[in-house]
DNA sequence: TTTAATGTTCATGA
DNA sequence: TTCATGAACATTAA
């Protein structure tokens, strides 16, 4: 379910549901989604009988503030969480949950993974700022911590295609291939422009495309396209507002031409052939 | 049977 | 160094 505001929406109800959760027992099914270099057993003992005090997030990364350490949780292409009272545990496991944990109340967060290519890491509090910078990310997509000029420097010294770049998280963080066709459409702009051609009034339009966009699906409360279902088991809203992705074929909302669907970065990529023109004139 | 799917990361070669 | 491409991870569904 991963980009930024469904991770956000996926964090605020996690926060609700395991705040001041005591970690009793973790049942691991999938080993492999551990990406740590502590083994499976030591991540496993460390989280024992720590409490979760905070939920937060730094990009599409999940952030478990735990006593000692903070487990980072990214969801990737198809992670999610389910939350069970005590009185609603399944009686089976799904058979794609991979990890279990057990609180000291007897309440249990599943976590559910098609794909397999969710993974956790576990982070001292003494490293999570290296931690992150080694993920190179590049700043929230807010009106406070996005800043157009650091953008426009930045979008000038790269050669690479333009959706390629906003991709990465390296310039700003948050976009998936779904917003990411969005906020190009929105802005007029063709998703295998060269990021150092675009113009200082695109460059402007795109951070302002990037910053609502994504506010506007996380109040929302994201997209459920295909599978997507938040920790409480609610589907979001923004779907609905969706005017590219998904859309080759029918009429552009602005013009009526018709969205086309072409390959950047091994990514489906949706767009208008009148509204984003591949050279401006 | 083949392909594509809301992501990240690594290897290879230009 | 930078960038493009392809692969890997793994499963499902059209």
């Amino acid at each position: 379910m991963p980009e930024l505001p469904e991770v956000e929406s996926a964090r605020v109800g996690l926060h609700q549901v395991t705040k001041n959760k005591l970690i009793h027992d973790i049942e691991i099914y999938w080993p492999n989604l551990i990406a740590t270099e502590l083994s499976v057993d030591e991540w496993h003992n460390t989280l024992i009988n720590q409490t979760i005090h905070q939920v937060s997030r730094r990009g599409k990364y999940l952030v478990f503030e735990l006593d000692t350490h903070v487990l980072v949780s990214h969801l990737r292409m198809e992670g999610k969480y389910f939350y069970y009272p005590s009185e609603d545990i399944p009686e089976e496991k799904a058979k794609h949950t991979h990890v279990i944990f057990k609180f000291k109340d007897e309440t249990e967060l599943h976590y559910h993974d098609v794909r397999k290519f969710g993974r956790f890491e576990l982070v001292q509090y003494a490293d999570v700022d290296q931690f992150f910078q080694e993920k190179k990310l590049g700043p929230e997509p807010t009106g406070e911590e996005f800043d157009l000029d650091a953008f426009s420097v930045a979008l000038s010294k790269k050669s690479r295609v333009i959706k390629t770049v906003l991709l990465s998280q390296e310039l700003v963080v948050g976009l998936g291939n779904i917003y990411v066709d969005e906020v190009l459409f929105d802005s007029g702009i063709y998703p295998e422009r060269l990021a150092n051609s675009l113009t200082e009034s695109e460059v402007t339009t795109l951070r302002e495309n990037i910053i609502r966009t994504i506010e506007q699906a996380t109040e929302l409360g994201g997209s459920t396209i295909r599978t997507y279902k938040n920790t409480l088991g609610e589907s979001g809203r923004y779907q609905n507002y969706i005017q590219v992705y998904g859309k080759e074929g029918q009429p552009c909302p602005n013009c009526g031409t018709t969205i086309e669907k072409i390959k950047v970065h091994g990514r489906g990529t949706h767009f208008c052939p009148f509204c984003q023109p591949k050279e401006k004139d």
